[in-house]
DNA sequence: GAGATGATTGTTACT
DNA sequence: AGTAACAATCATCTC
């Protein structure tokens, strides 16, 4: 195990020191609600929640808030047994989630972080696929000989 | 009966 | 630069 943190995105999390002061460049504004409400104008167009079986692409992994969903919707159900859908527990998740702070969220923040640094390799390595023409993902002449 | 949806925020890819 | 779409999950809804 010697250090493998070969990251050299902006993250650069470096948790091996003792991160007194994780500087984690989180951009964590309160610009938020402008994305959601350009969805909502526009209507979220979902045609099908139903994802794909892409085997090539990537998926992109859970964000921190799907991970905090993952450990809240457990103690959730327990105290409000009563709740069922996610959708219920999404609306207290998302609420809670405001109400966390950042270093509660921090903790969330660091396991999408690595994941995503997993999502990056994976989707480097699809990419140097793509050039060598494993997969023609990109529809631009499907007739080969047809 | 089986498929689709809805709701939450965050991240990513594309234009 | 910004927007559109998707990531998990499951009760509920629709046909």
């Amino acid at each position: 195990m010697a250090g493998k943190a070969k990251r050299k995105t902006s993250a650069s999390a470096s948790p091996s020191s003792s991160v007194p002061s994780r500087e984690l460049v989180f951009s964590i504004k309160t610009s938020k609600g402008m994305k959601r409400s350009l969805r909502q104008t526009n209507s979220r167009k979902r045609p099908k929640a139903k994802q794909k079986i892409d085997a090539k692409k990537p998926k992109k992994p859970p964000t921190a808030f799907f991970y905090f969903l993952e450990d809240f919707r457990k103690e959730f159900q327990e105290q409000n047994p009563d709740v069922k859908s996610m959708r219920d527990i999404g609306k207290a998740c998302g609420e809670k989630w405001k109400t966390m702070t950042y270093e509660e969220k921090v903790q969330y923040y660091d396991v999408a972080t690595q994941k995503r640094a997993e999502f990056d390799m994976a989707m480097a390595e699809y990419n140097k696929k793509m050039e060598n023409g494993e997969f023609e993902e990109t529809d631009e002449e499907s007739d080969f000989d047809e």
